[in-house]
DNA sequence: TGTACATCAGTGAACGCGCGTTCACTGATGTAC
DNA sequence: TGTACATCAGTGAACGCGCGTTCACTGATGTAC
């Protein structure tokens, strides 16, 4: 087996999962198919075999980010104790570990909407998010069930992207969101 | 007077205006020195007289934005009946009929965050959030007053940016948001 | 009132950069027979 | 078991694009005297 096999073997992995660490250490702006390529150490025009285009690969790169976040959300709403409020600092925990996917799969822009994987796996994590805290199921929205629901989505976002703006203190930032929940 | 004078008498809020369109029109990622310059008619190396680089430029924008902010907020705020309804409704007003200029606003790592002008009308707006919402004045933060003026906040700004993103329903959203904005 | 001069605002050409895409190619793999 | 061939995955050079910055310049304005 030579040094530098001529193939790589697990090229759409490593492209992705080099990608994510550009789209941490760097951010959004900075994630290009050169940029990728050049990390994993093979050709810029490689990716194109796998994602077709950044756009192809940064809908992947989303989609992966929603199935591993409908993952912690389903574990902290399943877990012992208020499940509204374990889902909630599930979800606050996932935007503060891993901020650039965060925003990522909040950045419609940039993504593919209209990619069947995308949406399911978006599906996938909304729908934990609705069936539990429908806890006034009042409504009967596609999107989301009940006011209490929306209520509490926006107000976790809200302080996810308040958070990751620096507008808000460090670390008693957390513990003031618990209280919050109360409400 | 010539048809062209050499000078432009108001580049910088000429440049300022292009900026804003352009931002509304295509967004922030294309917003660059050159488009500006274009849309005015000038060389693109004018812009550097009045305000550096781009970034500078950026945070003039969003400067402006946040004082636009404040007065609408301001003005809500004093109205009849029910004022943090009414700052609710003027918040996701702002963000609604000017989506471009708002994410710009929160989006620090365009911006020259420790701009003393910035600074000052940023804290403007969050001065009127937290006077109204701070209904419960239980805390003594110097960002904001109370959980009650937090969780407000978020509410409104996360259902901002989820609206923006498109992951909510078109005309119905802003009908579910007064109801919330009772609890 | 007029003149000299400093300063300001805008020009336009040039530079280098990183990007996405294209294209003919080559090495490797798998499959049909 | 072996051979031919199609297909796949990756190469590397080339192209054109838009960008920010720099620089010597020029037109216009204002100020000192």
């Amino acid at each position: 087996m030579p040094a530098r096999p001529y193939h790589h073997g697990a090229l759409r992995a490593a492209l992705l999962e080099a990608a994510e660490q550009i789209l941490e250490r760097d951010g959004l702006d900075q994630l290009s198919l050169r940029a990728i390529s050049r990390a994993v150490g093979v050709s810029h025009a490689a990716p194109a075999h796998h994602f077709g285009d950044l756009r192809g690969l940064l809908t992947v790169l989303a989609t992966l980010g929603f199935r591993r976040f409908a993952i912690s959300l389903e574990a902290a709403a399943t877990s012992a104790g208020d499940p509204l409020r374990a889902l909630g600092r599930a979800y606050v925990q996932f935007a503060r570990t891993q901020p650039g996917l965060f925003l990522l799969m909040f950045h419609h822009k940039v993504l593919a909407g209209d990619d069947a994987d995308f949406q399911q796996a978006t599906a996938e994590a909304f729908a934990t998010l609705s069936r539990v805290a429908a806890v006034s199921p009042l409504g009967t929205d596609t999107a989301v069930r009940g006011r209490g629901a929306l209520a509490s989505w926006c107000l976790v976002h809200g302080f996810c992207m308040l958070m990751l703006d620096g507008r808000l203190p460090s670390q008693p930032g957390l513990d003031l969101l618990l209280e919050e929940l109360l409400a």
